[in-house]
DNA sequence: ACGATACTGAAGTTTTCACTTGACAATTAG
DNA sequence: CTAATTGTCAAGTGAAAACTTCAGTATCGT
């Protein structure tokens, strides 16, 4: 099962960790196993596969397990949902600016 | 002081709260008072204020102090630096799909 | 002047969360 | 078969962080 339905609200608190998000940037430039994955950070293997674990149900990342190792790779989806947050406040708060120019330049 | 310069960690923690991403979208409609901001949340009035100091420190938000009001509106530096990071990981597996379907393709 | 409104600051409590340890399971290599 | 590799599970620790209380300050309305 990919990523059905992806909550904005896990998206962000998966990406509120800053190791979290070495581990997404790291996973930018490619899959990885959990191992390849831990061992530049001077943290324990189960602690990156907890924080994959959260990267996994927030739709940001994809883990496939295939013999011993599993395979880590980005999930398009939870950026999508993450950037369409940010499309969705913008253009509020954009609309309104421009209600905002329409009433100084006199409609 | 606007936002001189933005970090993107700060902006991460930041929007990795609910309560603060509630407040952000409230903040999306126009600018509002501390105590506006608070009502609808059952949170005391401290508590949404420090929220907005997050805030206003991540480049998210923007406050004035008139009198003994304090109005917060959005600040759009620390949208863009989001947008931005976003823009980077997505450039990166974009540009590597790209040449995995190079190779598949048969160059 | 007086009370009400709108915050601010310091300090404490409680909850969340990252991280560890240690034991265990499954797979692969020699 | 054995040993090394790769990851998983359960439980506990410690620190960060959200939230509260309470006391105080500044401003506004009457």
């Amino acid at each position: 099962m990919p990523s059905p339905k992806v909550n904005i609200d896990r998206v962000f608190h998966a990406l509120g960790d800053p190791t979290r998000r070495a581990l997404v940037e790291k996973l930018s430039a490619g899959p990885l196993s959990v191992s390849s994955l831990a061992t530049p950070l001077d943290i324990t293997l189960t602690a990156v596969a907890q924080h994959l674990q959260i990267l996994e149900e927030s739709g940001l990342v994809r883990t496939e397990k295939i013999g011993r190792v599993r395979t880590c790779r980005i999930d398009p989806a939870g950026f999508a949902a993450l950037e369409k947050w940010i499309r969705d406040r913008r253009s509020m708060w954009e609309r309104r600016l421009d209600r905002l120019g329409d009433l100084l330049s006199g409609s």
